[in-house]
DNA sequence: TCGCAGACTTGACCCAGGACAAGGGCGGAG
DNA sequence: CTCCGCCCTTGTCCTGGGTCAAGTCTGCGA
């Protein structure tokens, strides 16, 4: 629940962060990236299983995922958790707060996390300053309305199979843009965890997993997961929707 | 297909705007309306029926409705189409164009319609200068992401019946922000339209307005709907949901 | 090293919602 | 006013994924 806090003394900077080409940074120039790395001074450790956010919290900074993994989710009326996201690095959590100054979401590390906060108030006058800045603001900001149609879309019109498979080509290409090998994802998630995100039963999730390996498709080692034919994948993805 | 345009010899400004409490303009004093004005000049009537904008189309301008209905549905890469959102009066389209440059969605009038065209990147530009007004973007852009959470809420996790009752009551809600009867909805969109928003089919849909109305929760007169208990109705979505 | 708890897999059965089919009603064109 | 087409409703049957129930695997702590 409490979360560690290591300052700037690992002299952490937006400037050499090899995220800076994802992440807030994009486009920025070198005294740009200075004023920004003025304002984002502080990260946070978050161990696997702790809170960075619950929602009601007033929102006093975005976060930046640094390393490791995280899920969101939100509680409806009727006591349900949805996960409706799982950052990885270079990916911001929070902007669904802005609009009423409060978390709505809940963000728990999936495994040992960092992450870089940056205090949204003193962000917006920054971006005033730098348009850069502001336009890459924006484009994370629209990114996220399109990555949540993405699942709308998974959620509205896909049979159980391909939402898996969906899902692990989308975790797959997230690899491969960060220079990571994109065939081998070790999941931070449970088949629950994933099965709530996909709107299906954890046996579900498991069935599916492995009717993809005895096409193979993919290979699994636990919660190593292997792909083993990704043009495969993502042919089953183009047909296998709800008639 | 083609749109017809009025410019601003109908002098609408949205200092003058029954919409400014809910659109863009949102705490803005009497000199930076103006500012705001002068960039959104353009008015359009889109009929029902016509498109105001297609997926792949380079964002020019972010769309304010300013009177009628509209639906946004994208396309997956099988072919489905998804609908993401009925945009109504005040509410923004064309968001999630942003961080690609070409919009993602398809827009079309459900009924008559009049939008204001706010060119995108004069707004970006206003922004720097009106600290208020970029606030106020911001919570747009953040309520979007937290609508399309409230979305995935539902495709997740709730059952045929709870999806329609929230569907209404959403409707509803929304018309009573603007000052309309919030028990009174004519619904501009047919059943399959609400079927494939919600993740069903439209004989589905048809049911559930049926077992609504069994249950004294609504009155139909065919798409005119009219919310009889809206306790009731709210109660229900409250524990209407997958195991 | 062993034992245990939590996570995963697999099987058998069931049910909410989809598929298909047959009317019924309503609004626009002539 | 009438006709036609589209939308909506309702019935019947079917199926994908949920539910329930055993196991099995794995990693961790003693």
């Amino acid at each position: 629940m409490s979360v560690t806090n290591f300052e700037a003394n690992l002299k952490h900077r937006c400037s050499s962060c090899s995220l800076r080409e994802i992440c807030l940074p994009v486009g920025l120039d070198a005294e740009e990236m200075t004023r920004l790395d003025d304002l984002v001074k502080r990260r946070r450790r978050v161990f696997s299983g702790q809170s960075l956010f619950r929602a009601g919290d007033p929102l006093q900074a975005l976060a930046a995922v640094r390393t490791g993994f995280f899920k969101i989710y939100e509680i409806s009326v009727s006591g349900q958790e949805q996960i409706t996201g799982f950052p990885m690095s270079g990916e911001l959590m929070g902007l669904d707060a802005i609009s009423t100054g409060a978390h709505r979401g809940n963000a728990v590390a999936l495994e040992d996390s960092e992450v870089c906060e940056i205090p949204f108030t003193r962000l917006e006058g920054l971006l005033a300053d730098l348009p850069r800045l502001q336009h890459q603001f924006h484009k994370l900001l629209s990114g996220a309305i399109a990555t949540d149609h993405a699942l709308v879309m998974i959620l509205g019109t896909m049979t159980a199979e391909f939402k898996v498979a969906a899902f692990l080509l989308n975790l797959s290409d997230r690899r491969g843009q960060r220079g990571e090998d994109p065939s081998e994802i070790l999941l931070p998630m449970s088949r629950e965890e994933i099965g709530n995100y996909l709107g299906l039963k954890l046996e579900t999730v498991s069935r599916m997993f492995s009717k993809l390996r005895d096409q193979n498709l993919i290979a699994t080692e636990g919660r190593k997961t292997f792909i083993r034919d990704r043009e495969g994948l993502r042919a089953l993805c183009q047909q296998g929707s709800d008639t």
